[in-house]
DNA sequence: AGATTATTAGAGGTGGGTCTCTAATAATCT
DNA sequence: AGATTATTAGAGACCCACCTCTAATAATCT
C-alpha cells in the first residue's frame, strides 16, 4: 500500500536516548537526531508532530519501561518488607543494565518540556506516576504508615534514596560500584524501620 | 576615574538566579537576563566573557553561599552525630530560606555548562567540593566508618537525602512542607546508625 | 502493469541567541 | 576646565535549530 519506512520510531527514540544521556535534554534536537540515524530532518516531523512530541515520547517510553519492572517487583512479594527491599533495588540494578535510560531518569519531565505536552502524553505521564504511588501507598498502609510524614518516608526509601545512589555515581561519569545496589537496599531498609 | 556601573555582578547574577529557578538553565541567555534588568546586551560582555562565564559564575556563588554555612554547621559542633543531624537539616532550611537558589542546587555544574567553563572556574569548583568531602570524611572517621562504603552512606544521608527531601517538593512546584527539615535529620539519623 | 500512497529527500524561510563593534556618556584626575 | 577612561547603548552580523513545503521514490493493491 505504499513505500516500507526506512527508519522506524524506535530507531528513532534510541538515538535520541543516547543524545539525552550524553548531552542532555537539551542536546535532543530534531536536527541532531536525524543526523545521528542518517535521516533527513523531513522524516522526523513526519513521525512527530514537534520537538515538543518527540520529547514528551523518549521520556514515555523510558520512565513506562522503568515503572514496568518496577511494579512488577511491588506486587509480586506478599512479604511488604522484602518487597521495599526489592523495589529500591531494583532501582539501581535496572540502572546498571541501562545506563543510557537511567540518565534520562535523573533528569525530570519539566526538563523534556512537559509544560508544553500534549494533553495526551500529560495523561500518559499521570497515570504512570499515579500507579506508582497507589502501590507505595498499599506498601506503606501493609507496613502501619499510612500517614503523610509515613508515606513521605516511604516514598523516600524507595524512589529518591535509590536514585540518589544512581545520580551520585553516574553524574560523576563513573559506573555504578559492584555493592550499589546493597547500599541502596540497606539504607531503604534503615528508613522503614 | 571613570563613569560608574549602572548594572553590578550580584544584580546580574540575582536575575540570572531567577531566571535559572524559573525556566531551568536554558533560560539563562545573555539576552533574558539583559532584558530583566533592562540593560544593553552589550553591557552583559562588558562584565562576563560570554554565556559560558556567565553561568559559571551564577553557579559557583549559590553552591560557595550554600557550602558555607553547611560546612559551619559541620564543623561547629563537637559531638559528631549532632553535628550530622545538624547538616542534613540545613540543607532543607537553607532552601526553604532561598527557594531561588536552591532551585540550582537541584540541577548540577553540568547543566551549567561545566565541561566548557575556564579552568579557574573548575578549579574554584573542585576546591569546594573538596572541602566538603574532607569534612564528611572527617566526620566518617569520627563515627567509626572511613571506609568507601561508610562515606557513601554517610554522604548519601547528609547530602543525597536531603536533598531529594527538597526535589521532591520543588520539582512539584510546591513549597517545603512544615515537617521537611524533621524528616531529613531523622531519616539522616536513621542511615548514620 | 498501472494506480495509489506512505515515506524519503532536502532546500529554504523564520526566529532567536551569541557575540562584535562603534559611538555616546558620565564620572574622576590633573 | 579639560583630558581620560570605564561603562552604557544598541545596531547588526553570524549561526543554529525548528519547521514547512514540494518533488521524488518505492512499495502494495487491483
Amino acid at each position: 500500500m505504499a513505500r516500507p519506512p526506512r527508519f522506524d520510531i524506535d530507531q528513532i527514540l534510541d538515538a535520541a536516548v543516547r543524545l539525552a544521556a550524553s548531552a542532555g535534554p537539551g542536546g535532543v534536537t530534531m536536527s541532531a537526531v536525524a543526523q545521528a540515524i542518517g535521516a533527513p530532518s523531513g522524516s522526523m516531523y513526519h513521525r512527530f508532530a514537534g520537538r515538543t512530541a518527540l520529547l514528551a515520547e523518549v521520556w514515555l517510553r523510558t520512565v513506562e519501561r522503568f515503572q514496568e519492572g518496577y511494579l512488577a517487583g511491588l506486587h509480586g512479594e506478599a512479604d511488604p518488607l522484602t518487597a521495599a527491599r526489592r523495589a529500591a533495588r531494583h532501582v539501581v540494578s535496572w540502572s546498571r543494565a541501562q545506563p543510557e535510560e537511567a540518565a534520562l531518569l535523573l533528569y525530570g519531565a519539566a526538563e523534556f518540556g512537559r509544560a508544553d505536552w500534549s494533553e495526551e502524553h500529560t495523561r500518559r505521564a499521570d497515570s504512570g506516576n499515579e500507579r506508582v504511588y497507589a502501590a507505595i501507598g498499599e506498601l506503606a498502609a501493609a507496613l502501619g504508615a499510612a500517614d503523610d510524614r509515613g508515606r513521605d518516608r516511604i516514598t523516600l526509601a524507595l524512589i529518591d534514596l535509590p536514585l540518589s545512589v544512581v545520580r551520585r555515581h553516574m553524574r560523576a561519569g563513573a559506573p555504578l560500584p559492584p555493592h550499589a545496589e546493597d547500599l541502596a537496599e540497606e539504607c531503604a531498609a534503615a528508613l522503614l524501620a
